[in-house]
DNA sequence: GTGAAAGCGCTAACAC
DNA sequence: GTGTTAGCGCTTTCAC
């Protein structure tokens, strides 16, 4: 069991300062004296002294930590990649900093609750929310709270002040516009659920690419990002659109779904028909054949939400950002 | 932007009684009248109160919240799965409690220094350290740090007064037996380093097993639990000992590199060579054939080790745990 | 450039 | 059962 930790006092006191200038020290101020800020460094070495974050908040109102909050209806959604991948940005920006992070997984009820708790007490100098849902009353809880909010992605009802999201319509437009590429020109889409910002997007994507090349948009089938959606969307294309040439996937997931209904009906890809994705998971490489998809920075999107929120939590007034998605061409277009 | 929020001292005054009082009835603490219990219930309610953890922490000297800390040489480590799992387990139990998590990710040098300083900082109660290396010096640093530290797995170096681990060799003695099980005599292993703990425990399983059996424990290849030493380690055993009809291999990505290696040899997949891997990672799922395997309890890892960290941060003393793995039987043996 | 002192909001010890 | 009060360790204002 080790001694209590020296207090800023007794550090002054050994430099042979006041509590004040040693305090100026510690945060780098101006007006010290080099002599004094010597003194009070070596004082600091030879004590081992380490702020006590504690007391620092309660005096500057300043917390020195931040949260990533992710909130969702679905506890499996954590344990994916995304979830890793958000934090590795988040982390690495972080590190950088003297802020703290603070993780609130906020899946259930009482998750939820917590974090609103957590927003109105002000135990932290600022948010970033991944709200995985439309309507998230956190949403605006965390808006009202009085900290800076960063929001991951967006919603429908409403844009948030400072939020990062990834180009989803861009990144469609650029999968269709692929597949015309490749010359196809019956291209159908498998949409994912359209109550989300996502969904829409990507098929507004889709669309948009069409119409600029004066091909026809109508070969749609409805999903909901899932597998077996994917599945039932390939199937109701193969039998309402039997000329089709390519299909533009909103999710990997799904396109995974399409893909053995293809095998099943004899179809090759991308022979036959080609097949686009979106999101680039880990699964994309394992498909049969390889899945051409659209890569999302996952990782990006985190670092660039921390980095905004700390330029909030500095004062500064940064803007919203929109982060380009990359085609990544395998073997299936 | 909200104004100040209220202060305890304000709801006291709204509810007639004194701070002390209202302190008490905040803290749920004994000695409190029903009728002074409810005023002051209805003065936060009403003001909107919420505790200001700094003052909080100041003055009770704990800090209401825990770290999880995951250090680790390589960073990729994080974009996997077991972060995911881990934390899910980890947020399922801090839900239960008041206390906030703090998330350090220790992959770097300056990220390893930021947790020594928080360590140092007492800015938490308490410390779940997954430290992913042998020797890592964090782990002298957190026990020194005067705070409750439980660790997740052990090093071969010191084991740690509380620390929640996988029983490693028990599962694969439990593999060995199930190979046995199924008629198997002649078994070889793949290891992974045996100069980590996980390494050494799962190489003892496999003995074990073959000692209690009496049978010959000499086919041995020692591979770093990677794909490609899966490669090599199987192709060595082949060579050396044309005989073996099974094989457990350490790890399901060596385990993933050795199915490709019995293929190129054509040998029948559990037919002529059965084999079982360790870890159950998602790929065992989608190799050729599905790989049976060892399911390690990541979830409830985390989920213990919090439960360690809270009993200790209550100052009670609970005891390590090793935690049971389960035989996944699938396909390939 | 430096020191003194007044809090920041809360808990806990003590007196009643 | 309740009120009073002295800090917890730090920042910050204000004199000097």
């Amino acid at each position: 069991m080790s001694n209590r930790p020296p207090t800023l006092d007794e550090v002054a006191q050994r430099a042979g300062v006041s509590t004040g200038t040693a305090s100026r020290v510690i945060n780098n101020a101006q007006h010290v004296s080099a002599k004094a800020r010597q003194a009070v460094e070596r004082a600091v070495e030879e004590l081992g002294y380490v702020p006590n974050v504690a007391g620092r908040s309660l005096a500057s109102q300043r917390r020195g930590a931040v949260v990533l909050a992710i909130s969702s209806d679905d506890p499996a959604l954590f344990a994916n990649l995304f979830f890793a991948e958000v934090i590795t940005g988040v982390n690495a920006v972080i590190e950088e900093t003297d802020l703290q992070l603070m993780l609130v997984l906020a899946a259930s009820e009482r998750g939820r609750d917590r974090l609103a708790r957590l927003l109105q007490s002000r135990s932290a100098d600022g948010v970033m929310l991944l709200a995985l849902r439309e309507n998230d009353p956190l949403s605006k809880l965390a808006d009202e709270s009085g900290v800076p909010v960063v929001h991951g992605g967006r919603s429908l009802d409403r844009t948030p002040r400072w939020y990062v999201d990834a180009d989803n319509r861009g990144g469609a437009r650029q999968a269709v516009e692929h597949l015309i590429g490749i010359g196809r020109q019956r291209i159908a889409t498998i949409t994912g659920q359209l109550d989300l910002h996502v969904g829409v997007n990507r098929y507004l994507g889709y669309r948009e690419a069409l119409a600029l090349a004066g091909l026809d948009d109508s070969r749609v089938a409805h999903g909901d990002f899932g597998e077996a959606s994917g599945v039932a969307g390939m199937t109701r294309l193969l039998d309402e659109h039997p000329d089709l040439d390519a299909v533009f996937v909103a999710s990997d997931a799904m396109a995974a779904g399409a893909l053995t209904v293809l095998r099943d009906r004899g179809k090759a890809v991308p022979e036959d028909i080609a097949v686009v994705g979106f999101n680039d998971v880990v699964t994309a490489q394992h498909t049969q054949p390889r899945l051409t998809t659209v890569h999302q920075p996952i990782e990006a999107l985190g670092r660039e939400m921390t980095r905004m929120l700390v330029r909030l939590v500095n004062g500064e007034r940064p803007t919203p950002l929109i982060l380009p998605t990359e085609l990544v061409i395998r073997e299936s277009a």
